[in-house]
DNA sequence: AATGAATGAGTATTCATTCAT
DNA sequence: CATGAATGAATACTCATTCAT
């Protein structure tokens, strides 16, 4: 009986397998430069057994983000379900995000790359769209937040709350950008979380309202 | 003598002909899908004169930002030249690298590549460190704006000018590449330049003293 | 008892549906392009299973030939025992192999197939001897008429009967290939059994003994 | 100035010593397992090289029947123009197209798998189309001739022209199909050239009038 | 008897780069 | 200075075939 569960365990767990090495190969050289050779050396699986996990190398690649996009929707949700004041929250959601993206340096390299309408073209439908609703998904939880805020009277409500989500957003990724070329020190930073704290006090100053 | 002349003029030429093919070759298909041959054909010439003016395809690929930095840099330079206001110099200054790179896609996902460790090494050592030293110009530019602006009171004085100018810097490269993914739109940005704007007074208001 | 006999009838059967999937997938594309996966999803059934009935795809293949030669052996025999003229039962025979022919096309490739030196190699003996059989069979069918005719004086005695058989033969798998190319009206041929029915004629008067 | 004129000559003789080894390995193997590997070590090439003078596998391909196509013409441009009774004529055309295909076995399988539709999808329109004109030039010629041998009543006039010529070809190229497959012997048939002349006999006397 | 899973050995095609001229 | 011609080294993807169960 057990039997087909555990079968259907191991199978899980050679895609996350193959999933963990694809990570790590294209972690250190990019999308193109990667080779299903050099991921199925580090698997110990012939290139033809990946193939029974994924269609193509762009799925491949692709997949790894969207495993990724399901933890930091998760790990979102618990920022925002924190009984904190506003600011808090906040600060809570930017640390989860940069903390993930740190974390999971792939995610934001692959993000964008998804982001590049050549790119969707040759990725899998059924990922395209997963990938896309945990996207909105995200921005949607955020834009709640910051709507939450504007009607606290915290939040400037001179723009649209979307809009400042983006802007938060974008400004996030360019900042952790920094760190992910690894070159940060060169540029004089050297505690990067000392550099991400100021950042956030950057940016939450600029999107509270003058005189709160 | 004029002849010598003549020659040196026609190479310079060559050279900002070949530089011009690749970068609307390189800004279509990004670095790894561009082909040498279809610079070779946009330009009119052989491959092999290619790399008569440049070592390898990754040189006259960063060879591109190289050019574009000059433009930036002097751009930049206008901006702080100009005699108005400090909060105008600022959005002088963000207006013209946010316009630059607009103009020049290219610049953008090349100092990007440029930026990190594994391309680095494939670089040959002149550009990258011309290309090194042009970056560090503009960030010292702009570090002495903001150490002007905390001088007079107008910056927050509790962070470093330079972690001011590399906040500032990254944010806004966080905003231009929302635009350069081409898919500013879909997120329900339609009038990008309101965008930049609105994400402007984001960030000068995060930067100001409060209270002033 | 009742339960062998019914495993027995059961495994004959499977056999005939996987040939009969094989012979799908086979004439549709061609040997090479043809793949196994294609076939055992066909059947219904997993690629291993098939191994376990054919050795290798090239069995497959040829095996199918082999049971459409069972097929037209039994044919000929029928046109041959037919009550008729001599003429009338040369017409029959003609009829006869080109109709099953055209109702199995892959008839004819496969034969071909086997014919040649290269893919004997591989093919396993006891099929190669059995197709062999069952060609000379069919080839000593249709000599014997064809002495039958000598000897009445109706075909032309100038010829080995064995000659006769063979050129009959061949010029027939000729016009054949016509049709089964796919082509035959592009080359003006819009009733092709008519064209049929004009070679037969063609053919049998060139066969006859001139003067008869 | 002769500089030129060699260039042009090395590259056309390049061009026909790959035709030339393409021509052995497909001939062995035929197209599917044959391999661009096994092409280039034979013309002592590397792999790219030939594909500076082909477009791909399947161009290298029919280029070969293309190239053996203007020889058939040619030859039976002189069969036709020689100064012979009609009769004689059928006998040199038929030679004439059975020699060339012995000497140029591969000129028959290619020529099939241009005839059909799936192959004709992968080759270059340009190739294609030459072909063609080869081929409906030829069986031109022999219409002609055909035409000619009814009006002057030595053909049977019961069937059209084209009927004929098709007839014609098909039987031939059946005929032909024997000796392409390297088991004629196998069949009897130790003297190939006789079988030819016989199987003309049958043929030629098949298409005359009945009486003349 | 049947199969899910795995793989060795290909396979056509591409591309940056380099000589010989 | 410029280039036609050539190539080494990849590179994603495929497929007949085989185990372990």
């Amino acid at each position: 009986m057990g039997i087909a569960e555990r079968k259907e365990r191991e199978k899980l767990q050679r895609r996350r397998d193959i999933l963990e090495a694809a990570r790590n190969v294209f972690s250190e050289k990019g999308f193109q430069p990667a080779t299903m050779d050099e991921i199925a050396e580090k698997v110990e699986l012939s290139k033809p057994t990946i193939y029974l996990y994924f269609d193509s190398k762009e799925d491949l690649y692709t997949s790894i983000a969207l495993e990724d996009s399901y933890k930091v929707v998760e790990r979102l949700k618990e920022s925002l379900a924190s009984d904190v004041g506003l600011v808090e929250k906040w600060r809570s959601v930017f640390l989860a995000f940069v903390e993930h993206c740190m974390e999971n340096p792939e995610y934001v390299s692959i993000s964008q790359h998804i982001l590049a309408p050549e790119s969707r073209q040759r990725v899998s439908d059924h990922i395209l769209e997963e990938f896309d609703n945990h996207t909105h998904e995200l921005v949607g939880y955020v834009t709640q937040l910051v709507e939450e805020s504007i009607e606290k009277g915290l939040a400037r409500d001179d723009l649209p709350p979307r809009t400042i989500t983006l802007i938060a957003w974008r400004m996030t990724v360019g900042l952790l950008e920094l760190y992910l070329s690894g070159r940060a020190t060169e540029f004089g930073v050297d505690d990067y979380h000392e550099f991400l704290e100021n950042a956030f006090d950057v940016l939450i100053n600029g999107l509270l309202q003058r005189g709160s």
